[in-house]
DNA sequence: CCCGGCACGGAAAACGTTTTATTCGGTGCC
DNA sequence: GGCACCGAATAAAACGTTTTCCGTGCCGGG
């Protein structure tokens, strides 16, 4: 931020910049070049423009006539500057090249643009002081609200925002619901539905590959994975931990080190899952005949670890969604506005890895 | 677009939303309030921020501690107004849950960070009546300049953000250098050093597996596998052309249909890559050994496609990062800016899929 | 015929900046 | 001692809207 953003020419300026044959671009109507084409006063523009019951549909129709003769685009920075708000949404992550916040930016992105309004993209790039500098962005913006996956739980780093009355989501991570909206994935559900299903396939020895427990989501997942295994009586629930990253290597050096074979493994994210599988396969394990396994997270890749991989989706794109209609529900509520914390339940995929037939993995 | 968002209350109208304890959100300071507490006229305090150069020092020590205690915001709407252009860039793709275009979008929001501008995400999600909708959103706030991922190749779309004078950096398609700046990959290139690669391994059947030849990317990937070709005399190339989609099941039907295999194999995207790898593992066939493949793209997916493919990196972000740089030259010049088609060079990225032992993978 | 009310449309004041003139003390020079 | 000039600071006019308050002309009822 700051380098200053000044010395630019107005679009309109004396035109052609490459070959002189250049389209001189025209100083842009106004408000005013429309009245006076219609013959009518800028307020009356302005009428029949935002709430044409007021004025006579004569009038109406010659005005729009004149809007569409001038091509006139009305300007909602000055509108703005009127009415005390713009017309845009922060969309604060931490990563949009990370599938799972790029999904949920496709959702936020379609909402604001079915409403009206315009979605500006803070990638915050995993620095806190860059996370900062939008959120002093979005303030100069007079932003009507922003949807945000804050960098860390840390609630105190939200509150520049709250203290300039610019109402807030929550997504991925939840919230008390008397500070604000939320949303987010059961994730409880999420392992039990996962752990679930490899009990119903026939597996009793299951084995959980598991990332932190200090991380909300696998601590979760974890819990949802014992809910299910106490369904069965003669079912086993063994965990391991990554102690550093969720990453493939991760899931890979796993699979190398195991002792004995679980007969069901559940991973609580779909990179783990894809090293595992791989090495499950190098080792000469099949899966999922020997070994079934299930991932999370339903990432792309999840359809290709060499044999497909079963997993648990989670609706992102719905959350970006939901988070951007909550938003509105709360920046356009004339009446009382009741924080929500949404929580959306995850689904089971099935692919090859816990499936010993394939029907058609696609 | 186009729903009313108006009747909205200005942030700081009494306070108080949910259990009476809130904050009461204050109305913001505006320029005149910080001059009045510095005891110095608007102008100053606007000099002060904006050319500092031109006010004496201990003055602008005066507003400036003035503005730390007011909190003051400064709202680059108001001043937009007066200068007559925004701080905002659009980023007009079709679909940022593609990883590729989300890519983009990662680099373009860095670039635009730096530089202090916003980044407004306009996903046209395949729609070109969306992307039009778009147009007409970053004319209407006055974008400085917009990047564009267009739907079609068809140049006439881009004529309305033309005609108002908003600067265009067109990213993935070239444009006629006298027309704008624009960004995109070197396909031949990287089909050259892809099938060069195949041979230098010790490939000499090679097929490549494409994407209609009226998209110039595969008409491109293809020209450069025909060049790395010609080098040898005893090589042969072969295609297949996907008359469809280039999706992996497609890539799984090619391998599945071939009569006699080749000893290379160059799909032009790492989707057909994966399928066809995933088929040719169940059919026995073992790569890279009896066949060697390398995909294109290098998309999450390649590293785990059962054995990890060897494939072609585009440098995505750096597209993005590019693109808005180049707007930015082009809407800040105060001088000449000469237009630019920038071409990035692909680099081949070494996986199993080509490699008959494995020296880490990762 | 006069008056109250109604339906339309208009004048003008805000909104928060930037920027062009302009003023105002000083200072150095003749 | 007067003059021109200079740096520093200011007043005021935009920028393009929205919206409040009024004026006007028309109607029907008394």
């Amino acid at each position: 931020m700051g380098k200053s953003v000044r010395g630019l020419r107005p679009a309109w300026s004396y035109g052609c910049n490459s070959e002189g044959v250049d389209a001189i671009s025209v100083r842009p109507a106004r408000i005013q070049d429309v009245a006076a084409a219609a013959g009518v006063s800028v307020s009356t523009v302005s009428n029949v423009l935002n709430r044409p019951e007021r004025v006579n549909a004569r009038t109406a129709e010659r005005v729009r006539d004149a809007v569409a003769a001038l091509d006139y685009v009305p300007h909602p920075g000055a509108a703005g500057l009127r009415t005390g708000h713009s017309s845009s949404i922060g969309l604060v992550l931490p990563d949009v090249a990370n599938s799972f916040y790029s999904r949920i930016a496709r959702g936020a992105a379609d909402a604001a643009y079915e409403h009206g309004y315009s979605l500006v993209l803070c990638d915050s790039g995993d620095a806190p002081e860059r996370e900062q500098g939008y959120f002093t962005m979005l303030i100069e913006q007079r932003a009507v609200g922003a949807v945000v996956v804050p960098l860390s739980a840390d609630p105190t780093r939200l509150s520049r925002l709250r203290e300039r009355g610019i109402p807030l989501v929550l997504a991925d991570r939840a919230m008390p619901a008397q500070e604000g909206c939320s949303v987010s994935v059961d994730d409880i559900a999420g392992g039990r539905v996962a752990v679930q299903h490899l009990l119903d396939r026939g597996a009793r020895d299951i084995l959980v590959v598991n990332g932190e427990r200090t991380i909300r989501q696998c601590a979760d997942r974890y819990q949802g994975a014992r809910q299910a295994v106490r369904t069965r009586r003669e079912a086993r629930l063994g965990q391991v931990v990554a102690e550093e990253m969720m990453t493939v290597a991760y899931g890979s050096d796993i699979a190398h080190g195991l002792d004995e074979l679980p007969d069901g493994v559940f991973c609580t994210n779909d990179f783990l899952a894809a090293g595992l599988c791989r090495a499950l396969g190098e080792r000469g394990v099949k899966i999922p005949e020997d070994v079934q396994v299930v991932g999370y997270g339903d990432l792309d890749l999840a359809s290709f670890v060499g044999t497909t991989l079963t997993t648990v989706r989670q609706p992102v794109e719905e959350l970006g969604r939901a988070a951007v209609e909550m938003l509105l529900d709360e920046v356009e509520a004339r009446t009382e506005h009741a924080h929500e914390a949404r929580v959306f339940a995850p689904a089971l995929v099935l692919r090859d890895s816990t499936r010993a037939s394939s029907d058609a993995p696609f």
